[in-house]
DNA sequence: GCCGTTTTCGGCCCGACTGTTTTCAGTCG
């Protein structure tokens, strides 16, 4: 179940959509998204918040306050959203999700043709239906039938480290291109999002041809969409899209800064702009009566004269950055180098496929200061483990230290929580691990009160340090586990246990969205590779682009502290 | 419909590319 903020932002995007769709009211259109996003983005639940809460959020009124009200009052929808769904099918909403078809154009195949869905649109261009329709040419039933294809083939969106191979692949050879003074990727992968809809590239030259040739002549590329001076736009034979932008060399910050931020960050930080009189563009900040530019080398500067300072690209989400900016209350964020080391990795002694020494090598070659080995634990059957085999193990485990005086092991394992909150082997036997993650690995489906109380009960054994991915969640795959994470969060704060932020990109889990709310209850987090393979250790870097997201800090995170503080923590019946 | 360094009305981000048009509207990011 989607948190009730979300479902409010869900109807209020509709609503916006419906209005765009009408024609009329465009900025009215704009103030429901900002809106949506707004209240998405808030802190607290909504469900039971008064007008007057209500319209202390950001881009929300007395009319949006009331419409949220009356949402939740009526079960679940507005009266003014009944009537726009009245007027438009749900299919013409759903066709403005076509490539290349909007608003504008829904409407007319809407009004002229009476098509109100996908599916009738396809049959109207195989009719030939569309032909003599004012600003529908041949060209246009071309793109809109591709369209239609492109949305029913439509991959989801990318894991964030398979975007990342192909943007680092595209940076590496446009970067030895003649002419080409700078490289690099922006957009939502520089933002470090979980998940990418389309990879963003950037390249400072004088001149742009030598460049964008090479780019439409990458092995990677499938299909040409766009091809111009500036701008050049391709996909990927599995329907990736990825934008080449080209600028001159003297407005390479502006131009990053411009294809960092999310939309609405973006939007934001031109509205300051033109407070100031003045004018933000990817070409720089101007002065907006004269046009003539003020900066645009560097980001710092761009920031900088629209009176705010630097902003971590993690943060350029419109979630209060601004604000925070604005009022010198930026976090200083998490960074990959303060992370000293890993606390949940297997080995083959279990279903990693590195050995142990192999783990503990690469590890040191990393050059953390500790790794802890986590194998799995007994009642997760089908790896078999036993005490014995624990605590061989250890045995190798503390002949390795000799060979490693800089990195220093630890011996853990990787609990299961069982239905009830009980985890495998009695207390004399953990009290011997140096710490003990506990995850859920099996009865995904108990009611939400069960759920919460197993994890509750977790956090209150003595021996539970971390709690491991705490939603299950598997990111496109598998939803999250129905738990109540608020009480969560509350037990895990109080019982000195810490949440893991696992960094594995098919679960960043705990999400940024979930960190957010997480650390308003003081929570310890640990971000771990969860890795089952020497090749997996280095993820971690997604698991801090993640912690950025959620505004950590490095003193929350429980593996960026000295040995002798960790351990401390880790002694929880001491303390 | 929201908001305020243009403050209770009048404005609301900016530019690239495509297609259909002949000077611009629509879409996208």
């Amino acid at each position: 179940m989607a948190r009730p903020n979300e479902e409010v932002a869900a109807h209020l995007q509709e609503y916006a959509d419906l209005i765009s769709i009408t024609g009329d009211e465009q900025f009215k259109a704009r103030v429901y998204e900002k809106a949506a996003r707004s209240v998405a983005g808030y802190p607290e639940d909504i469900s039971k918040a008064d007008v007057k809460t209500l319209r202390g959020i950001p881009n929300v009124g007395a009319s949006i306050a009331d419409k949220i009200v009356e949402y939740f009052h009526d079960g679940g929808t507005f009266a003014a959203l009944e009537e726009l769904r009245a007027k438009i099918p749900a299919g013409v909403r759903r066709m403005i999700e076509i490539p290349t078809l909007g608003p504008k154009r829904a409407m007319t195949l809407y009004e002229q043709l009476h098509v109100s869905s996908v599916e009738e649109l396809s049959a109207a261009i195989d009719e030939g239906r569309l032909q003599g329709l004012k600003g529908f040419g041949a060209r246009t039933e071309d793109n809109l039938r591709h369209g239609i294809e492109l949305l029913h083939h439509a991959g989801d969106r990318l894991l964030v480290n398979a975007a990342m191979e192909v943007a680092e692949n595209v940076v590496d050879a446009l970067s030895t291109v003649d002419g080409c003074v700078r490289c690099t990727y922006a957009g939502s992968l520089r933002r470090m999002r979980e998940t990418i809809g389309d990879v963003d590239v950037l390249a400072a030259a004088e001149r742009s041809d030598a460049l964008m040739a090479a780019f439409v002549g990458l092995p990677l590329v499938a299909e040409v969409i766009a091809h111009g001076a500036a701008k050049t736009s391709i996909r990927t034979a599995t329907g990736l899209q990825v934008d080449l932008r080209v600028v001159p060399p003297s407005a390479w910050g502006a131009a990053l800064q411009y294809f960092t931020g999310a939309k609405a960050h973006n939007i934001r930080t031109r509205e300051i702009a033109v407070r100031h009189k003045l004018k933000l563009s990817e070409y720089g900040l101007f002065d907006a009566p004269t046009n003539t530019l003020i900066v645009s080398e560097t980001e710092e500067e761009v920031y900088e004269r629209l009176g705010l300072p630097w902003i971590p690209p993690p943060l350029r989400e419109d979630r209060g950055e601004i604000e925070a900016a604005l009022s010198g209350e930026l976090p200083d964020l998490i960074q990959t180098k303060d992370l000293r080391g890993d606390l949940h990795t297997h080995t083959n002694l279990t279903d990693g496929v590195a050995s142990l020494a192999e783990m503990v090598g690469a590890a040191a070659r990393l050059g953390y200061a500790y790794l802890a080995i986590t194998d799995h634990a007994p009642n997760l059957f089908m790896q078999r483990m036993s005490d014995e085999k624990m605590l061989a193990q250890r045995e190798e485990l503390r002949a390795l230290a000799a060979e490693h005086p800089k990195l220093q092991l630890l011996h853990g394992t990787e609990l299961n929580i069982d239905p009830d909150g009980e985890v495998d082997w009695p207390a004399g036997f953990l009290a011997g691990f140096d710490l003990c993650v506990a995850s859920v690995h099996s009865h995904f489906n108990q009611s939400r009160k069960e759920m919460t109380r197993r994890f509750v009960r977790a956090c209150e054994n003595p021996h539970v340090n971390i709690i491991g991915h705490p939603t299950g969640r598997l990111i496109g795959r598998r939803q999250p586990y129905d738990v109540d994470l608020e009480v969560v969060y509350e037990a895990a704060a109080r019982t000195g246990t810490a949440l893991e932020l696992n960094a594995s990109p098919e679960r960043l889990d705990l999400s940024a969205e979930h960190l957010i709310q997480a650390r308003r209850h003081g929570v310890r987090f640990a971000i771990n590779s969860d890795a089952h393979a020497t090749t997996h250790l280095p993820n971690l870097r997604y698991g801090v682009g993640t912690a950025q997201r959620g505004w950590l800090t490095a003193d929350e995170v429980i593996n960026t502290w000295p040995l002798r503080k960790l351990r401390t923590f880790l002694n929880k019946s001491a303390s």
